[in-house]
DNA sequence: AATTAAATTTAGGCAAACCTAAAAAGTATT
DNA sequence: AATACTTTTTAGGTTTGCCTAAATTTAATT
């Protein structure tokens, strides 16, 4: 089965907000693919027929389980994809959401699967997102904001929660991205401001609210 | 101006059949497209209104210098991902057209120059066919059959003409693939099969067939 | 419970890219 | 030059994915 390059965006969109609320509505939806609940309203019916959605009219709407199938496989082309622009490429990881929502649509199963390899089987994408495997599974990994780590606890940086240009060059000039270990060596009561040692490096502080968007897993 | 991938697939092959014939023909242009002679009148009649193709009906058509821009930066596209297929995720050159025939339509300009550098700006594609650098220049260099080459000397191989699987099972047993460098060492009158010397092998016997479709240039 | 507001769906249209069948133009043949 | 054949174009449809405006259903307020 092949699906248009919109009826795939429609699936990942659905997939994406009915992790947050068990049942997804048609304006959340219009609202994340930028376009109108008149125009969802046609897709989730087109959806519903080829028995991808459960759907019943003004009752919201999720996926079935071969329709999550699909958004999943999407969201591994995207995520491969981004980690090879930065990796390979050397984008900025604030650079290539655009473009690998162009790539994701790409329909060779075999080719997705030679990029994985390539790349190193890669766990987690450029923005700390994780990487379905070839069957579907995610590894996921519990996460803690950098702000609620315990001092002295050695943490690597699993994701950035605010994935702008200005928190990347932040973090770029601090030498801190995805996978660095890193402890928390003090804590400032008077402003929340961290002190962080990186292996092999001088200390650095940040503040409050840059801790709070770096997420960590303690392992 | 960013292209339907249809109006990019007509602009490509235009492009290639006008190198074959100045004009070039409804019916052409359907049997290449594998459609139909009145969708390509549609078609033109559109890359007309968008200034990209001289068109009078009844009279033949051929690019402008717009489109020709246009068709030679698809081919750019097309030719760097199969390089790129070939080279880092190890598909054979019979594999990866259809692949490059999606490929190819992907929007970002950055994304290709990197990719360019990335794959360090190769000249040619898996199949010997020229890369155009960013500007649209092709770096053509001319090609002999290899059953014209005179005896001791030295030519690389620069393209083969039939691109089967067959074709390339045979080459890749006897270790030619382009670039390969080789003299003719013996050529038997009886059945014009060639005997080949590539540096540090054995010495290989081809057929006249074959000899046939690989292309070389001489420097 | 009735009214009002918000969310959703339906009705009717549009553009892109195809199609088939019929008409028109160009080319060959007698 | 008239006729026949081939090529190309036009006419009229279809599907996909989108839109606006109007109707309907559900939810919230009085
Ligand atoms: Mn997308
Ligand atoms: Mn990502
Ligand atoms: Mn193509
Ligand atoms: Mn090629």
């Amino acid at each position: 089965m092949k699906y248009s390059a919109s009826k795939e965006n429609y699936l990942k969109a659905i997939f994406h907000l009915q992790n947050e609320h068990a049942i997804v509505t048609t304006n959340a939806l219009a609202s994340v693919l930028q376009t109108k609940a008149a125009s969802v309203t046609d897709m989730l019916k087109k959806l519903k027929a080829e028995k991808l959605l459960l759907y019943e009219r003004y009752k919201g709407f999720k996926l079935n389980n071969d329709g999550r199938k699909i958004a999943i496989q999407i969201i591994r082309k995207h995520r491969l994809w981004e980690y090879f622009l930065v990796e390979k490429l050397e984008f900025g990881w604030d650079e290539v959401h655009e473009m690998a929502e162009e790539l994701e649509h790409l329909s060779s199963k075999k080719l997705i699967d030679r990029l994985d390899a390539f790349l190193g089987n890669p766990q987690t994408d450029p923005h700390g997102d994780p990487i379905p495997d070839s069957n579907g599974k995610f590894n996921y990994q519990k996460q803690v904001s950098l702000s609620d780590l315990p001092l002295n606890k050695v943490a690597s940086v699993s994701a950035i929660s605010e994935q702008t240009t200005g928190m990347l060059e932040l973090l770029q000039h601090k030498n801190i991205r995805i996978g660095t270990r890193l402890e928390i060596k003090k804590k400032f009561p008077f402003d929340n401001s961290l002190e962080l040692k990186i292996r092999n490096q001088p200390p650095v502080t940040i503040s409050e609210q840059v801790a709070k968007k770096i997420l960590v897993h303690d392992n």
